[in-house]
DNA sequence: AGATGCAAATGATATGATCTTTGGGTGGAA
DNA sequence: TTCCACCCAAAGATCATATCATTTGCATCT
């Protein structure tokens, strides 16, 4: 086994969370984001409790991570109202997977995807200051191996490469909140891989700015990395593009 | 009353949130967030439910939300063990504000203004194709009475407008996700408000650098808004760059 | 019409019991 | 001695029930 080669990360793969709360959580968030519980309409926890036929302890405590996350809000004499998703938060991983499982799946991608294009290419920036020597090598044998995969065509392998290597930039970002954006990143690109948005071989383009970023944050100029993961995000975002455009209508009001 | 002009929306200022559940939560996000409850560290309910005088109902429910935001993991036969600050969702408008009220504000303070940096440029860039004819001319005239303030030197009211403005531009960004970052800009803005970063007066140069991301978006450029506001941003960024080299030391490993 | 007060509805909190999982100890076998 | 299967008590998970507190609709009063 390679040593400290920049090898890929097997995916954690979390292990399903049984336990009634999880399953009543679960089932209740994807519901809310998935609109079979509209906004403004409402529960009550008794109701809730023959539902799911679990007791109240169950039920508050679901419905008080409900509450966290902006999605329901209790009233006394009233009930649980469900509350509109300008009030929930965005950001929640759970959130998230729940959205992205959903039926607003590409209004979801496309806003991970803006949001990618704002952050990666400023991450690359800090990391071009930030990283370590050992790092930055990986990185650069990250992008050699993506190389290598792309020309195989191996797309399988080529997607997890693709996933560690955004993954190390965020995290030599040095930044903790540009880190917790990976598991988007991981998110956006499985999801336009299952939806064979990958071009059988990779754009012999991508294949090199991916080897350009690396190199410019190796060489720690900022500046270069910045540009490199620019011209990669208005890729990406081009197929993204393609992707909601044969999937969803127009799109929302704006 | 103005109908429809560009007004200072007065802050939400939330209820206080009064209840034992809000009380016992508070006071666990916060010791966690200020490092009294170290990572690693193990409680269990009982002892909980002795410290606070709640009943068990109100400890377990705080828990689920402290477990649902990554602060704490429960597990059977050991008690609630407190997770390290890399597990946290430091996206959750809860835990930034615990963190901006502890000792790692700083910290904090230099994360939010680095996605900022990052953010924002972008979000005025989509503001230029989304924005609404309306809602582009009270952007400039947020801008012009942001000049305005400058000039009679009411820092008060340029702190108010300053957020407005902000505000407004990510929310014409049309993207949900970047909408969501509004509470934490108005948090920087008003932390370097506190600590007497505003100069005296306004840089001249700010004063017009939002003017030109006002009128850049409105005139649908949005190459320009974004050259406008990153310069804005490297402003901001050097000011809070000043705030937290005489408040904390260096800073973390790199 | 408007103020006032009562009472039902519903969430909030308390409490005690039982179920389930699991870390660690124990004893026997290799 | 070392190791592994097994057992038990500790602690969370779930349940059931009771009581408290607040809000709101409505009837009543002025």
């Amino acid at each position: 086994m390679e040593p400290s080669s920049p090898e890929v990360a097997a995916a954690p793969a979390l292990p399903v969370e049984s336990g009634l709360h999880a399953r009543v959580l679960e089932h209740l968030g994807t519901a809310i984001c998935g609109g079979e519980l509209a906004p403004g309409s409402v529960l009550n926890i008794d109701e809730l409790v023959d539902r799911y036929a679990v007791s109240r302890s169950v039920v508050r405590e679901v419905l008080r991570v409900l509450a966290s996350i902006g999605f329901i809000e209790a009233r006394r004499r009233v009930g649980v109202m469900i509350r509109p998703a300008s009030a929930w938060n965005v950001f929640d991983p759970q959130v998230i997977r729940w959205r992205l499982a959903s039926a607003g799946r590409m209004a979801q991608l496309r806003s991970i995807t803006e949001l990618r294009t704002a952050v990666e290419p400023h991450a690359a920036f800090l990391a071009a200051s930030r990283i370590g020597r050992d790092e930055a090598s990986d990185l650069v044998g990250l992008a050699a191996k993506m190389w290598a995969a792309g020309e195989a065509g191996d797309e399988e392998r080529f997607l997890h490469l693709d996933i560690e290597f955004h993954r190390r930039v965020l995290l030599a970002s040095g930044n903790e909140m540009f880190v917790r954006l990976q598991d988007l990143v991981a998110e956006v690109l499985t999801g336009r891989h299952k939806h064979h948005l990958m071009p059988h071989h990779p754009h012999e383009q991508a294949l090199q700015m991916h080897a350009d970023v690396a190199q410019a944050i190796q060489r720690r100029d900022g500046e270069r990395a910045r540009q490199a993961m620019v011209q990669l995000m208005e890729q990406a975002f081009d197929e993204m593009k393609s992707l909601w455009e044969q999937t969803a209508p127009p799109h929302r009001s704006a």
